[in-house]
RNA sequence: GUGGGUAUAGCUCAGUUGGUUAGAGCGCCGGAUUGUGGUUCCGGAGGUCGCGGGUUCGAGUCCCGUUACUCACCCCA
C-alpha cells in the first residue's frame, strides 16, 4: 500500500502567488517604495511576532480576537502583528531618542488577522505604510495627502478619489448636539451611510446611540451635505452654532484644499465627504480614505488620518503624527477585477534558445553580456526542439528569443525574434543589446 | 462571533424524476518529416464525485452529521 497522499491546501484567507500575480505584486511594492522614497521618508522594520501587551495595549477587544496569538513553549504570550501602526509606536517609543523628530518612515510588510475572509479581505495580507511623526504641523497632513495621490499616480491609476474629513467638523457638531461622549459610536454609524443608507444610519443612530429624532436627522442633514470642498465647508460652518473646535477644522480644511490645489493635484482627485469617519479611534484630525472611481465596491485602497499621540501606551513623549496605509492586496484585488493586471509570467526580456548544447558557454557569454547592459535574460536550461523553446518563450510571456546554430556562429550573428510580432532579424553580437533595449523602450512609451 | 451558498479532472463547470465502464471547455503531455511560438487538426494522461454514516436491489443524485471553501453582517486595508 502507498500512503495515502497529503491533501494540498492553504489555510483560509492564506494564499499562494503565482509569478504573474506575484511579478505584479513586486511592481506595487516597487512603486510604493519609490514614491515614499521620493518625499524622503525611510524605510524600518520590526518583528511580525511582538509581546501580546504590546499589542492588545490600546487596541480594542475588536481586534483582540483578530489577534493571531498564542504562548511559546518558553512560555510567552505573544501575538502576530495586525497592523504595522502598533509596530511603530512601539517602535518610536523606543528609538526616538536615536531617530529624533520630525520623523518620517514607510513600513512594508505582512500583517495577519483572524478574521472571516471575503472579498478583497484575507487573514494574511500587506500594508504599505507611511508616517510622519513628531510633528503636529498641519502641512504633513497635506503632503500626506500629496503622497496619496501620487502613489496612485503612479501605480498608473487615472480614475480614483482621495475622499478627506476632519474628526473636528463632527466632534464640533456632537458637542453643540450634547454627543460628545458618544463620537466613536456615532461615527460608525454614520461610516455605513453608503451601505445602509439613510433610513440604516437614523435607525442606528437612535437604537444604538440613543439620539433623539431631531439629533439623529441633524447629524444626517450633515452627512448628506455634498458639493465642491467650498461649498460643502460653507454648509457645514452654518451647521455648527459658531462651535470652536468644528471652525477650526473648517479653517484647516480650506487651507489643505487651496494648498493641494496650489500643488498641482488636479481639482476632481480630492472630495470633501464629512461622512467617512473610520472606525478607527486614534484618529483625531484630518481623515483620508482612497476608492477607485472604477470599483468603489471594493472599500477604501488607501486609507489613513492624523493622530494626537501615537505612542502614549509606551512613552510620556508625545508623538502626534499623521500617516496613511496602502491595502497592497486590496488593491491588488480590485486590479485583478478591473482586469489591469499583466499576463507575463517571467521578470526577463529575453530567452536564449539552446540550440546546440556543445556551444552552451557562447550563449552563457552573451547572456551574461546583455544582463551586464540591464538586459533580464534566461538562457533555456536543455537542448530541445526549438520549437518547444518557443513554445515556452510564448507562454512565459518572453519579449524576445535569441538564436543561434552553427551558421549563424560561423557569421559571429544571431537571430533576434521580436515575440511580440513575430518580426526576426540578423544582429551582430555587438549591436544586440543596444538594438534590444532600443526596442524595448520603444515598446514601453 | 452571526446568517446564506457551494463542495464532481490541475482550473471553470455539466450531470435529466436515484439506474451499466462519470462528461465538456480550458490547461497539461505527445504528434501533424529534417532549425521557428501564438491559430488549427489529431491523440493521450488525469477523478475512491470533500469526508463519515443512513435509506435503497442500486446513491455523484435523497436524508443526517462533519469538515473545508465562499459571500454578506460585525469590523476593517
Amino acid at each position: 500500500m502507498t500512503q495515502p497522499l497529503i491533501k494540498t491546501q492553504t489555510l483560509s484567507g492564506f494564499r499562494d502567488f503565482l509569478p504573474a500575480e506575484m511579478m505584479a505584486r513586486e511592481a506595487l511594492v516597487a512603486t510604493a517604495r519609490d514614491v515614499y522614497r521620493s518625499y524622503g521618508f525611510s524605510p524600518i522594520d520590526t518583528p511580525a511576532l511582538e509581546y501580546s501587551e504590546v499589542l492588545t495595549g490600546k487596541s480594542g477587544e475588536e481586534s483582540e480576537k483578530q489577534l493571531y496569538r498564542f504562548t511559546t513553549k518558553g512560555g510567552r504570550d505573544v501575538a502576530l502583528r495586525f497592523d504595522l501602526t502598533v509596530p511603530f509606536a512601539r517602535f518610536a517609543a523606543q528609538h526616538i531618542g536615536q531617530i529624533g523628530t520630525p520623523f518620517r518612515r514607510y513600513h512594508i510588510a505582512t500583517v495577519w488577522r483572524g478574521e472571516r475572509p471575503q472579498r478583497g479581505r484575507y487573514r494574511e495580507f500587506m500594508q504599505c505604510d507611511f508616517d510622519t511623526i513628531g510633528t503636529d504641523s498641519h502641512l504633513a497632513d497635506i503632503e500626506t495627502l500629496l503622497v496619496i495621490h501620487d502613489l496612485f499616480g503612479r501605480l498608473g491609476f487615472e480614475r480614483f478619489t482621495i475622499r478627506v474629513n476632519h474628526r473636528q467638523l463632527l466632534n464640533g457638531l456632537l458637542e453643540t448636539l450634547g454627543l460628545a461622549d458618544k463620537s466613536t459610536a456615532v461615527l460608525r454609524a454614520l461610516d455605513k451611510l453608503p451601505k445602509i443608507g439613510r433610513e440604516g444610519v437614523q435607525r442606528e443612530l437612535i437604537e444604538g446611540v440613543g439620539a433623539i429624532d431631531a439629533t439623529a436627522d441633524r447629524l444626517l442633514e450633515f452627512a448628506a451635505i455634498s458639493g465642491t470642498p467650498g461649498e460643502v465647508l460653507a454648509q457645514v460652518e452654518s451647521l455648527l452654532d459658531g462651535n470652536g473646535r468644528g471652525l477650526d477644522g473648517i479653517a484647516l480644511l480650506r487651507q489643505l484644499f487651496d494648498c493641494v490645489a496650489t500643488a498641482g493635484v488636479p481639482a476632481d482627485r480630492v472630495a470633501l465627504d464629512v461622512s467617512i469617519a473610520r472606525g478607527l479611534d486614534y484618529y483625531t484630525g484630518t481623515i483620508y480614505e482612497t476608492f477607485l472611481d472604477d470599483l468603489p465596491g471594493i472599500g477604501s485602497v488607501c486609507s489613513g488620518g492624523r493622530y494626537d499621540n501615537l505612542a502614549g501606551l509606551f512613552t510620556k513623549q508625545p508623538l502626534p503624527g499623521v500617516g496613511a496605509s496602502l491595502g497592497l492586496d486590496r488593491l491588488l484585488a480590485a486590479m485583478e477585477e478591473l482586469g489591469r493586471l499583466g499576463a507575463s509570467a517571467t521578470p526577463a526580456d529575453v530567452l536564449v534558445v539552446l540550440f546546440d548544447e556543445s556551444r552552451a558557454g557562447d550563449y552563457f557569454r552573451m547572456a551574461r553580456e546583455l544582463r551586464a547592459d540591464g538586459v533580464a535574460t534566461e538562457v533555456y536550461p536543455q537542448a530541445r526542439a526549438l520549437k518547444k523553446q518557443l513554445q515556452y518563450a510564448d507562454r512565459k510571456g518572453f519579449r524576445f528569443a535569441l538564436i543561434a546554430g552553427s551558421d549563424e556562429f560561423a557569421q559571429g550573428v544571431w537571430q533576434l525574434k521580436d515575440l511580440a510580432n513575430g518580426e526576426q532579424r540578423q544582429v551582430g553580437s555587438e549591436e544586440l543589446s543596444s538594438s534590444i533595449r532600443d526596442r524595448l523602450s520603444e515598446g514601453r512609451s
